[in-house]
DNA sequence: CGAAGAGTTGATCCAAGTCAAACGTTGTGG
DNA sequence: CCACAACGTTTGACTTGGATCAACTCTTCG
């Protein structure tokens, strides 16, 4: 388990010089906030944390979800973040302060090219989830992150069923990801299940036919999903 | 004026060890193409470049606008580009080959980690438009769009005259890259005209009540427009 | 001058939002 | 262990913001 991309092969040894420790998170507390200068880098070890912005008003527009690997709260800048994180389910999370990221990635550069690295598919990510937000309708947007979760979900988690993972979010969360209602999501869920595509209940989503998801995601035949490469 | 972010002050003389040499495009032509895999990195030094993605169907969806001192073009991985870019103006860019630019980076981490920051600023950017198009109604979003456009032109291009920046944008430009038709983009703007809030017209935008404009964009007062560091 | 592209406007339609009411599930405390 | 509360899901009826369709006009520009 636990192939954390800034944490695996090499950069292990290294990293473990890094942290100071790690954090134990139950779902729903916060990791960092938004406008809030964070002073650590962390790195998802296990569980799913998600990253969203509010606005004034309260709407909320989901950005990401962080998978074990994952890193969250890199700025490198003094800004503060334009972004807060949460922690859907519980999380193990190793802490790496900034400072002394910046203090070793002088030493070694290979750390911080890993980070450049890790940071251009965060943000090719971002664009994709734009794409889909601006111009793919309410049943092909549903349809795309349910089969980008699945497949992201499969690679950073232990299997334990082929067809199927935990999902722990809400009927809200996705349409928050999505720019749509949750009423609305719903319809949309309802919409795949009743044409045999997929199960979701309890937390527990089936992908009961990963090609019939993809093209009702609306794209002909796997064009390349961005995500599937394990990083 | 050409205040390259990675091309500025201690970073300047580097990178001209770097470049190959400088791409000079007229407006409408292709920088970088989506799926290809691209061997060299960009720095735009003058004009507007657009990211976009486009779908099997012709769907568009503009991702960013690049501007001088933006980096276009870097993947950390081996992959393909999952956008596209094409200069709205002409363009001169730099041009530095992806194996030159690793090969200094180790040299000098610096370099690394500068890349780094503009790495995660693009996320950031990224994720803030991802929120206009995913939350913000269409008036508002365009109202967003123009500020942020009429903000960093003013940081990055000579400016002319204090209110006013040239935009070369097509209405068609500013839907796609707000998730909205070319029609409705045209009713927004004539809303924020007739409120006596921008002029625009013959490439060029006026910005007449800049508090205006934001409270239009849907915030109260300039809660931090992260894309305001001129980086 | 003529053609192609860009902007403008009106009429109509529909995808998604809103409102409202149940119903299920979970978890907690008496 | 049950009851109730809080939260999430589901469904229906209705509304609306933005899309679509279809002219028509205004700019460029060769």
């Amino acid at each position: 388990m636990r192939e954390a991309s800034l944490c695996r092969g090499a950069d292990l040894a290294l990293l473990e010089t890094l942290r100071v420790g790690e954090r134990i998170l139950s779902p729903g507390m916060d990791l960092a906030f938004q406008g809030v200068n964070c002073a650590n880098i962390y790195v998802v070890l296990d569980g799913w944390v998600c990253l969203y912005e509010l606005m004034e008003d309260g709407r909320r527009q989901i950005l990401q979800f962080a998978l074990p690997g994952d890193v969250v709260g890199f700025r490198g800048d003094g800004e503060p973040l334009t972004y807060s994180a949460q922690s859907l389910t519980a999380v193990a999370a190793c802490v790496i302060p900034w400072g002394r990221f910046l203090k070793a990635a002088h030493r070694n550069p290979e750390l911080a090219l890993r980070l450049s690295g890790l940071m251009a598919r965060d943000g090719a990510m971002a664009y994709v989830h734009l794409t889909s937000v601006g111009r793919r309708t309410a049943l092909e947007r549903v349809a795309y992150l349910l089969l980008e979760l699945f497949y992201r979900a499969r690679t950073r988690f232990p299997v334990t069923r082929g067809d199927s993972i935990a999902l722990p979010l809400t009927q809200s969360h996705i349409g928050d990801a999505l720019g749509l209602t949750p009423v609305h999501t719903n319809r949309m869920l309802r919409e795949l299940r009743e044409a045999g595509i997929i199960e979701l209940s309890q937390r527990t989503l089936r992908v009961i036919n990963p090609d019939r998801l993809a093209s009702a995601a609306g794209f002909e035949q796997d064009a390349g999903l961005p995500w599937l490469r394990p990083v």
